[in-house]
DNA sequence: GCCCAGGTGGGTA
DNA sequence: TACCCACATGGG
């Protein structure tokens, strides 16, 4: 079994099924709208703070597409202002709304429709980067979680992750970095979901600048004999 | 107090 | 193209 199928199921019996992404404010299952917005939130942002934020802009009534459509910018950023910088990410989430509305009548279903296939889902991920403030991993996430588009999504956990194991160029593009993951993983979009969850996950427990030995990480049976690198 | 977070866009050379 | 930096609140 190759190193990074390994990695998946070290981490799977380390910390379960983690089964994203996580509703911020209900019980239940986070609709694709809401996935959208906490995509964006988090961007550079812990959680928890996104959580807050989803919450105010569910007790303020502003929560749906077309209310965040129409709110002033300085009202959103006041109701969000948990989830780190206001005013950029208020812009963000407008500039999200408006193309929603704008391209889709409004309805992430349309967004979505069909992006199980990956060459759908191709397009609308080159459609979603024109819009301000989406990135390739805001556009991944929002694609793989809500629309369960074959897209495996990059973020900074991941490059260190790499980095320490020597897997890979983890300095390399975006692109590249996703190619490498898909190419070692069964290619299948719960897999997809799964792993990124729990490499966030070990990012979040283990992978960080503070624990440069790699204390108590699932992953430490993969580490070069030499120990974490850098 | 100080550093960092599940990035992205804009400016500069 | 390739860096560098702002954004800004909340937690360790």
């Amino acid at each position: 079994m190759s190193t990074i199928r390994r990695a998946y199921r070290l981490l799977h019996d380390a910390y379960g099924p983690q089964e994203w992404w996580p509703a911020a404010t209900r019980a239940g299952v986070a609709d694709a709208w809401e996935i959208a917005v906490g995509a964006v939130l988090v961007q550079h942002t812990s959680w928890k703070n996104v959580v807050r934020a989803i919450t105010n802009l569910e007790s303020s009534g502003a929560m749906s597409v077309e209310a965040i459509d129409a709110i002033e910018p300085e009202s959103l950023a006041q109701i969000i202002r948990s989830a780190g910088p206001p005013t950029v990410k208020a812009k963000r989430l407008k500039a999200f709304a408006r193309f929603l509305v704008e391209s889709y009548g409004g309805s992430m279903d349309a967004l979505l429709d069909g992006v199980v296939d990956r060459k759908v889902a191709l397009e609308r991920r080159a459609q979603l980067l024109g819009v301000h403030g989406v990135g390739p991993e805001t556009a991944d996430a929002i694609l793989l979680y809500a629309g369960g588009a074959p897209l495996f999504v990059v973020d900074a956990y991941k490059r260190r992750v790499m980095r320490r194991h020597g897997w890979g160029d983890s300095e390399a593009n975006y692109d590249d970095v996703a190619k490498f993951w898909r190419k070692r993983l069964p290619s299948d979009v719960e897999t997809y979901a799964e792993m990124h969850a729990l490499l966030i996950k070990v990012g979040i427990e283990h992978c960080h600048a503070s624990r440069p030995k790699c204390e108590g990480c699932p992953l430490q049976p993969l580490l070069p004999k030499s120990g974490p690198l850098n």
